[in-house]
DNA sequence: ATCGTTAATGTGATCGATCACATTAAGGTC
DNA sequence: GACCTTAATGTGATCGATCACATTAACGAT
């Protein structure tokens, strides 16, 4: 029951069986160089002059066709509610019958209302911002709004500026901001004019210090867990400290610690990646300790491989708690001890509060999820 | 470097103790319900009006400022030859003055050209659809063009339709495919009017055909690895069938197998995530096998999980290969042998192909990457 | 001196929608 | 019946850019 052709064309409009249309190529590939010009190449060539095959039907059209006024099409775009019935259904049939479709630059243009939102992102392909971003998208979508990304590739200013830049020039009405970083912020933040934006903290809050707080909540959370074990010497396997995030998680892991009196801890740092968290946490072993915490669970596993490198049996010699919960993770050997953070619903709450500005909603608490790569340590001191 | 202030403004720690900032909301927010008009309630209202700041210069503000004519602006933007350098630059200096900014949705319009590039996408956060995704923004950006995603969430047909309206909706001028279905490119076919689209196949080609082929290319790579290490029962862990990715994994696992003579081997199917290759792996090995071919990394993780359950040693009693190399991979435990592929350079060359119509670039081979999850059988039993 | 060519610039129409402001017809009220 | 209100619809201006088509001046070539 792949796509099932024939007899009815489903639903939407989208497809249409098109009687005898001729063979023609099933994706005429971008229409571009027009069969090149001999000679004469432009210096800087606009785009090749994209023909401008039958032309789509306007509201013009359809008013000719239905018999009104190109304003009562409007009307029934815009379902106004003064519209006669029949009328309105007249229109309807001639829009269905010229396969109209509106234009949105005309209507951006006269409302001055693009209906886009941005999405300003600094990952590549990682699982929690990528979650995110589809959410935003399906939300986004659904309330009538197109997503436009543009990633940040590097931690630079000048590729900062370049993606915010584009968003503006495209009169984003809002930007959601995905795994958001201090420059980024700060960037934001001295905008000459206004663009609204929130940020997906992976938490979904808008408030910057709102925000920091549930990330430190969550770390505290994971911290304790280790400590309610037994370790007391814990270590921390922290994210790169110009996100947000990592740096949130590291002050949640600091204070846990201190609240309990618990000494200085090691602390080491990587990029978020399992490489680094191989590297860094092999590091980290070397100072001894008999539990980590880990800002996410990619960096949790390189250390994983790392004890194993080291001889170290997870979780009898040492426990290593990550945070995040990929669907990955419980799959890791042994299965990770680690945070639930809940990545689409953070972006869905993130458009949500963007659009309507509604107060936060209250984030959904982390929670901490237990499974086998924590235990007591070997030679528990004991109280 | 455009906001660059002056000193610095820390570099570390997330929280800026933001001086004697007033509380102020720092990012006014969307502008929305403008203080409800007491009664009237519309039925379907309209978006709560959108005040109308300062409206932004337009080419004729910039043209009165700069003494010239509006079309003189109009040829700064696109930089005509035809221009004195002391007027582009008096028009230069008078666009800066007024931060002016071009209005997309008015050229859109006039030249009827959206300069969008839409990308239909099935997939949520995974790792390899991702970074295609990051990528094709990246370039398409710096070909000038913005990109607006599109999530199909189900494989229904109509999220489908819905996620591929919205795309033809905006007027993109070409759609990227990633991660396609058979489904999905039915769908495009079907289209009575013509929208240029690409898919990115993981290995980033244009034909169908021609795409199949690579994947199957590598497929049979893996495939022909754990052979020649002399296993005989060898199974496949399929990924779901309505995606051509992996259909043509398991036909390129089957015809490897074919060719060298090798008995049908059992196949169980999942659905790429590494709870199915945990579930179906188990069963997979409830058959006998020695050696399972993964049609992608995260179901082969579920798999050294469920082998682990079963006691088996990897590779010495069961030998494991992926497929897609992502970061993780070779911090699994045994880290895993498996099929290198380039998602980020795929997606570029997708929109190479759908903006420049050149032929398809030559596709990266997809290499075999080895590490520790596959040997010789136990018991080999030689030739 | 006249004509043609090119560089440099201006004028007005145009894209396809919505908005602001009529206009008409119907129905109620007094 | 005069008058107001509301439903239902139409007319023309408008958004901000580009396009098609002038126009003007300068420079050679004849």
């Amino acid at each position: 029951m792949t796509a099932d052709a024939e007899p009815t064309p489903a639903a939407v409009p989208a497809s249409t069986p098109a009687a005898a249309a001729p063979p023609a190529a099933a994706h005429p590939p971008a229409a571009p160089a027009a069969a090149a010009p001999p000679a004469a190449a432009p210096p800087t060539a606009p785009p090749p002059a994209a023909r401008r095959p039958p032309r789509a039907a306007s509201v013009f059209d359809v008013a000719k066709l239905a018999g009104v006024s190109h304003q009562t099409v409007s009307r029934v775009l815009n379902d106004h509610p003064s519209l006669r019935p029949t009328t309105r259904q007249r229109v309807l049939d001639a829009m269905r019958e010229l396969d109209y479709r509106p234009n949105l630059a005309a209507r951006a243009l006269v409302t001055s209302r693009s209906r886009i939102v941005g999405i300003l992102s600094t990952a590549g392909g990682e699982y929690g911002p990528s979650s995110s971003i589809a959410a935003v998208e399906t939300a986004a979508r659904g309330r009538g709004y197109s997503v436009s990304i543009a990633n940040a590739d590097g931690l630079d200013q000048a590729s900062i500026d370049e993606a915010l830049n584009h968003l503006v020039a495209l009169a984003a009405e809002g930007i959601v901001v995905i795994a958001p970083q201090p420059k980024v912020l700060d960037t934001l933040a001295k905008l000459t004019f206004s663009v609204p934006y929130v940020t997906v903290q992976t938490l979904g809050t808008t408030d910057e210090s709102e925000t920091a707080l549930d990330q430190l909540h969550a770390a505290r959370l994971a911290t304790a867990h280790l400590a309610e074990l037994g370790h007391t010497r814990i270590g921390h396997l922290a994210g790169p400290q110009d996100w947000i995030d990592a740096s949130s998680r590291l002050a949640g892991f600091q204070q846990e610690l201190a609240a309990r009196g618990l000494p200085e801890a090691p602390i080491v740092t990587g990029d978020w990646s399992s490489e680094s968290g191989y590297r860094e946490g092999a590091a980290l072993l070397a100072q001894g300790v008999t539990a980590v915490f880990s800002a996410n669970d990619q960096m949790a596993l390189g250390l994983l491989h790392a004890a194993h490198d080291a001889g170290l049996r997870v979780p009898d010699d040492l426990s290593v708690v990550g945070f995040d919960d990929t669907p990955e993770a419980r799959h890791y050997l042994p299965a990770l001890t680690t945070v639930r953070q809940d990545f689409a619903e953070a972006g869905r709450r993130a458009l949500d509060l963007l659009l309507d500005d509604r107060d936060a909603a209250p984030s959904v608490d982390p929670v901490l999820v237990l499974r086998e790569s924590t235990a007591a340590p070997a030679s528990t001191p004991d109280a």
